[in-house]
DNA sequence: TATTGTTATACTCTATAACTATA
DNA sequence: TATAGTTATAGAGTATAACAATA
């Protein structure tokens, strides 16, 4: 299948991988923020694709997650930590909370602030929904042995909340 | 500053990073989907953000960067590889033409392929973007130590380019 | 006076389908 | 018949400003 002719496509695939690895020699391919975005947008589809059934995204699966965590996260937390502006919040916390999965609780120590937390159905759907992520998860670094994956989460982790801003 | 008393806020940004701090104890914060998302989120706020007096963006930045390569990509290479649509690269390399940035070559072997190559103005826009880029990374990662950083790209490239599909 | 949630609005990004010219 | 580039269009994501209730 490979030959050492220059560059001579066969099928359409072959193409496009050999045009992947030339372009894989640019500049561009060892920058860390190139690097970054592409793997994510491989992330996000895999995920996406895995949580659709359940009617979720990403983006509402991690309102979904924070929810049902014991942290009761108000809307602004949530905007912060998810980096969403907070009329996006609105948005997602409105369809979770349609779909009986969330709910806004007031503060009582601040009545401006809602508490979000998750219902029991709500709860029931983030279990399904944790399964689909791991498992999209796990065809997005097939590449990586276990190790590598914690050393990768643990570097990550320090680069997504360096400044906490 | 720091206080044992459970979660009182008193100012508005200390108040943002003990709600980061205490969600970051959640279980979304360990998957490495939504870490790469959120510095993703991070870097490209950066880069853009120092790109802008140059009139680019990441995406524009990144097409820019490949024409500058000496690999001339056609318009369906430069979309596979950077993951757009190949709709989407059509306006972005109509942007870099109307700049002179960049030009469409028809290719002798095949006349319905294009390759997009830069030009001398290009190569002078590219070289100041690729320092406004670096500099964004260098605030990013500011984290990480050089070798750190060096891991971090070996295993995001292993990721990002898997299965050159 | 400042902040939370909300609404409205616009802009960017992304995905899809259809068309043309070539192969 | 299939592919590269193009156009058009709609939908998703993102950013901004203004408002009411509350602090």
């Amino acid at each position: 299948m490979s030959t050492t002719v220059p560059a001579r496509r066969t099928t359409a695939d072959s193409g496009a991988n050999e045009a992947a690895a030339r372009l894989q020699d640019t500049c561009l391919a060892t920058e860390i923020e190139f690097l970054t975005a592409r793997a994510r947008a491989i992330g996000s589809a895999h995920a996406n694709r895995l949580l659709a059934p359940l009617g979720l995204k990403v983006r509402s699966y991690s309102v979904l997650a924070l929810a049902v965590s014991d942290q009761a996260p108000s809307q602004r937390e949530l905007a912060d930590f998810l980096r969403l502006d907070p009329s996006q919040v609105v948005a997602l916390v409105d369809e979770l909370e349609k779909r009986k999965a969330i709910a806004r609780r007031p503060d009582p120590r601040d009545r401006r602030s809602k508490s979000i937390t998750a219902t029991a159905a709500g709860r029931r759907l983030y279990a399904k929904a944790k399964d689909a992520v791991s498992e999209a998860e796990g065809e997005a670094l097939g590449a990586l042995s276990d190790e590598e994956r914690d050393l990768l989460r643990s570097l990550l982790t320090r680069v997504a909340f360096a400044q906490l801003d």
